[in-house]
DNA sequence: ATTAAAACTAAACGATTGGTTAGATAATAG
DNA sequence: CTATTATCTAACCAATCGTTTAGTTTTAAT
């Protein structure tokens, strides 16, 4: 009764994904969507609403590809080294070296305006909180107490923010020490 | 002969620069620069040639306001805790509590294309490379080799940047445990 | 007072932004 | 085969972008 649209949803918004990723959101123009989206604005309007819409699309799944990693880090057993893992694992996401494209989460909640955008905003927020929590329980497994727990997700939660910066701007040897000076940085904090 | 100006160029740059910082550059445009700098295109073309031009004008205003902060550094003589305080020292110019602009230069190497607007790119990694050296020498004043400290200056790098990038997401005192934290890493760091 | 140069106002430039829509096309139910 | 309905193309919308320019006003040396 109806023509059959011949696109997939989750396909173009893996293009627009990696899209954002790259060019941030301010700079992916509706035009850049359409070419390399490879369906024109009324498409994207008729699935997605609006460019918010997408973009939105976009960090669902975005966090989506996080979720193997997220489960390794739930499950695994060798407590603060595995959150080191983590963050490897994250900056093998963020893409190879002199490529990287950075969290973008991270990279979209520095450029978005906190008044507008709410719904950005929110989204990003709850990919952090998630991390904190994962972090918090990982380090309450080690016997640290609550308080302490969340104050070094806190600290966590920024190293990694920096992690997925750095990873744009400097040497990938560089982004290595860092993590590895984090944590060393953990491993003394938990040994008072 | 002529007629004089009603404006100086240090006062409407110190507006402009204030707008970047807060706004961004992408985010600054010259009906904005127009209305908070006070003078109209005209003038600003006449004055600072373009949109980029302005911005530049703006990034030297800004590593003005450093001068002090790097001047007590350079100058002072409590090794690492002196660069402690100048990271406290910058957190105080990103702007009070909850309404931080973080570090203009940080916020502009996060946003803008690597491959466009070199001479922006140049001027912020002059920037940094001064307080890379400034913080290797401190660390080389300790007697600390000239490798560790280039590669603990590195970390130092990536940490400030953080701070800024936190300060404008995380409550303050989330800031200071993450600055707590980074500079006991580098302490124990100095102990092997 | 005349003249020339610089600074001003304000309108306009072409390009691009996010978003919309009329009409052609295709697919399916009856 | 026809009627229906969703999807497509492609042109178009008003608004805004950074930049330029024509025309007017102000200043100061002659």
């Amino acid at each position: 009764m109806a023509r059959k649209k011949n696109y997939e949803d989750s396909e173009v918004i893996a293009k627009a994904t990696e899209l954002f990723w790259r060019n941030s959101y301010h700079n992916t123009s509706m035009s850049l969507l359409e070419s390399t989206m490879g369906i024109n604005k009324f498409s994207i309007y008729a699935s997605f609403g609006s460019k918010q819409g997408v973009f939105l699309a976009s960090l669902k799944a975005y966090r989506d590809q996080h979720s193997s990693a997220f489960i390794k880090l739930k499950y695994s057993q060798a407590g603060v080294a595995d959150i080191k893992q983590f963050f490897y694992d994250c900056l093998t996401i963020y893409g190879a070296q002199d490529t990287s494209k950075g969290c973008l989460m991270t990279n979209t909640r520095l450029q978005i305006n906190s008044e507008e955008e709410t719904l950005i905003i929110n989204e990003i927020q709850s990919f952090v909180d998630y991390q904190r929590q994962l972090f918090s329980k990982k380090l309450q497994e080690q016997n640290v107490s609550e308080q302490q727990a969340l104050r070094i997700a806190d600290y966590l939660i920024i190293a990694k923010q920096s992690v997925s910066a750095a990873s744009k701007v400097h040497p990938i040897e560089q982004v290595h020490d860092f993590i590895e000076i984090t944590f060393d940085a953990v491993n003394a904090k938990l040994l008072n």
